[in-house]
DNA sequence: GGGGCGATATGCT
DNA sequence: GCATATCGCCCCG
């Protein structure tokens, strides 16, 4: 059992080689990213709530669900005590159950007659990991549970799996300009379904 | 494996 | 109103 009411940075390595379940689909965590509250430029709780951010601030074990490019949804699991902001970015995940499910969804948003889609690239990536996983932008706020659940059973939970026991590496986080000085990118090393960005991340200062 | 661009809710100005 | 977004696809070497 994770305790999510601590800081996104201790939550973040845990979280690698935890497996996330909703419902016919499951997911052996392999790379995240912590971000936190006001004190974190690139979050985007950074201002203060809003309406979209609101459950970043909330209490920890909820999913922060956006939007992103108009196209993508990616999933946040909040953490971090009731009041303070903060959350995990789940980048990208291996599919262990449901791997029929994730790449009927995965495949009917690409274009028709386009190359079958890798078992290791279902959930490479913010936004194939949440399509992967069947998310809709109403999935904002959902609860994580985290006492035994199956395949059959509705919303979102979270196993230990191989939490703490796995290698990880860490480096600065993908896609944001700023606070490139820190490491709070989380990964599995020489895990396939681990984002490309991972060989070649774009710091601004090579 | 790299560059170009899509497609849209959100939140500053 | 408008720039931006915690990206991913496809096409081209």
């Amino acid at each position: 059992m994770i305790d999510l009411s601590r800081s996104p940075l201790e939550v973040a390595p845990l979280l690698l080689g935890a497996v996330l379940r909703h419902g016919e689909v499951a997911l052996e965590l392999t790379e995240v990213e912590a971000y936190l509250g006001p004190d974190d430029p690139a979050s985007h709780a950074f201002r203060g709530p809003t309406a979209r951010t609101q459950v970043m601030f909330g209490p920890p074990g909820h999913l922060y669900v956006y939007l992103s490019y108009g196209v993508h949804l990616a999933a946040n699991l909040v953490c971090a005590p009731d009041g303070t902001a903060g959350a995990v970015l789940l980048r990208s995940g291996r599919v262990v159950d449901g791997a029929v499910v994730a790449r009927r969804r995965r495949e009917g948003a690409r274009r028709p007659g386009s190359a079958p889609v890798p078992d290791v690239e279902l959930a490479r990536g913010p936004g194939n990991l949440g399509r992967a996983l069947g998310l809709v932008i109403e999935d904002s706020g959902a609860v994580v549970g985290q006492s035994p659940h199956g395949p059959r059973e509705p919303g979102f939970a979270l196993a230990d799996g191989r939490s703490g026991q796995v290698e990880l590496a860490c480096g600065p986080r993908v896609g944001v300009s700023l606070a490139h000085e820190v490491d709070w990118r989380f990964w599995i090393p020489a895990e396939p379904s681990v984002s490309r960005y991972a060989r070649s991340p774009r710091a601004p200062r090579g």
